[in-house]
DNA sequence: TCTGATTTGTCAACGCGTTGTAAAGAGGCG
DNA sequence: CGCCTCTTTACAACGCGTTGACAAATCAGA
C-alpha cells in the first residue's frame, strides 16, 4: 500500500484526489501548505508527493527546491494550472520528476504516479523533466525552453542532453558517447560528439563561448554539471 | 453511477444479472438478441458491455466485432459457457477486453466489471467527445465533424486519432504506434503509420500540407498539440 | 616563457536517412 | 464478384548529421 503525501490548498481539490488515491488503495496524508507539506514530506516518509505549485505560506517550487537539496531523492510530481507551464514559473534548478497540468483527468495523475513508482522502485531514475540554470527539458514532450522560450532541437541533440543529464557530475569520454548516444560499433575517429556539443551548447548555454553547463574537460571528454 | 449494457437471451440468467448489478449501484439496459444488444451498445452510451457469446441473430462474438469495426473503445466483456474456450481466445483477439466462463460467481464478473472499468479509464480519461480547432470527434457515436460538416473516417484513423488525443502534447514513436493502434506484435519496418498519418491530416488539418495538430517530429515520432 | 605537438572549436558543403505522397497490390466483408 | 480499407512499393523532397579543413586553445618540455 504506497503512501502519498498530497500538498494542496484547494479543499474541494485536496478532498478529491484523497477520495480518489484511497479508492485505488493508496494511503494519503494531507497538507495545505508549502511549510506543513514539507514537514510532512520529510517525516511521514511517503513514496511519492504531489506537490500544487501555489501555495500558501511556502511554493511547491520551493517545497521541491528545498527537498531535493537536503538530499532526498523522494519522487515528485508537480501539479499546474494551465498557462502556468512549468517552464514560466520556475526560478529554476526544480528536480521534479513530473508535472500535471490543470485542468486533468484523475487517471492521467494516477498514471503518473504509477510510472513515476515504477520508475523509483527499479533502475536507473530519470524524470520526465529536468531543469538547469534557466532550462528546462521535457523529455516526453521533447522540448527544450530557456527562459520560457522554445528552443529548437534534434534527436540526436535531445539524446545526447539526455546522456548527460543522466551522468550529471561525471567526466564523460567522447568514446562512450560514441558508443552510448550515438551507437557505433567500431568508433571511427572524428569530430563529431565535439559538433554537438557545440550545438547544444548555443542553444542551452547563457554564454556559449564559456560554458556552465557542458565544460570541456582536457583529454578526457566532457562532464555536465547541474 | 456507471451504466452497463448486459446482451443475454437466458431470460433466468438475465434478470439475475439485472437484480445483482442494480443492487450494486448500476444503471442496466438489457437486450435479449444480437442485433438489440449492438443497437444499444451504440446509442445507449455504457461504461461497460456484457455480451453472452451465444446470442439469436447475431453472435456475441460478431457484435463485438462489428464495434470495434466501427472504432468503438467500448469496454467489453464475454460471457461463455464451459467448453467454449476457443471463444474466448478468439474474442480476445476480436478486441473484447475480458471473459468469463459459465457458470460463474456473480462476484467474479463485478471484480472483473470493476477491473475492466478502473483500466478502461486508464489512460488520460478523455471525454467521448473531443475537440479542437474546427474539428469535434464524437468516439462514442464514431463520428468526426469538421466546420460542422461530418467527415468520412474510419475505424482504424478513428483509432490513431484517439491515441493521438489521449497523449496530446508527448512525441509519439511510430513503433509505439504499431504496438499500441495496430496490436502488432513484431514490429516490420513499414510505412503504414505514415500512411495513415497523412490521410488524417487530409481530413482533419486545415491545410494538409502545413499541419497544425498532428506534426511530425523529425527521427522521433509525431506530435499531437491541441 | 617560448615553442611545437596535440586537442578542441567552428564552419559550410555534401550525402544519406527520414518523411510525404501517389498508386498499385492484398485482403475482408457483404 | 465488387466495394472498401489497409498495406506495401516506389520515388521525390527535405532535413539532419557527418566530415574534412582550418583556426584557436591547451599542454608539455626545454
Amino acid at each position: 500500500m504506497p503512501k502519498v503525501v498530497i500538498v494542496e490548498d484547494d479543499a474541494a481539490m485536496a478532498a478529491a484526489l484523497k477520495d480518489g488515491f484511497t479508492y485505488e488503495g493508496y494511503e494519503i496524508e494531507l497538507a495545505r501548505d508549502g511549510e506543513a507539506g514539507l514537514k510532512l514530506a520529510r517525516e511521514a516518509s511517503p513514496d511519492v508527493v504531489i506537490l500544487d505549485v501555489m501555495l500558501p505560506k511556502m511554493s511547491g517550487l520551493d517545497v521541491c527546491k528545498r527537498l531535493r537539496a537536503e538530499g532526498s531523492a523522494l519522487p515528485i510530481i508537480m501539479l499546474t494550472a494551465r498557462g502556468q507551464e512549468i517552464d514560466k514559473v520556475v526560478g529554476l534548478k526544480l528536480g521534479a520528476d513530473d508535472y500535471v497540468t490543470k485542468p486533468f483527468g484523475f487517471m492521467e495523475l494516477i498514471a503518473r504516479v504509477e510510472a513515476v513508482l515504477r520508475r523509483s522502485s527499479g533502475a536507473v531514475k530519470t524524470a520526465e523533466v529536468y531543469g538547469f540554470g534557466d532550462v528546462v527539458v521535457d523529455f516526453k514532450k521533447a522540448e527544450v525552453k530557456k527562459r520560457g522560450e522554445p528552443v529548437e532541437i534534434t534527436a540526436r541533440e535531445l539524446k545526447l542532453l539526455r546522456y548527460f543529464i543522466e551522468h550529471r557530475g561525471e567526466v564523460v569520454p567522447r568514446e562512450r558517447l560514441l558508443d552510448q548516444v550515438w551507437e557505433y560499433d567500431d568508433v571511427p575517429l572524428t569530430r563529431t560528439v565535439d559538433m554537438h556539443v557545440a550545438k547544444l551548447r548555443k542553444k542551452i548555454e547563457t554564454d556559449p563561448a564559456d560554458p556552465k553547463f557542458i565544460v570541456t574537460v582536457h583529454r578526457m571528454g566532457y562532464k555536465f554539471t547541474a
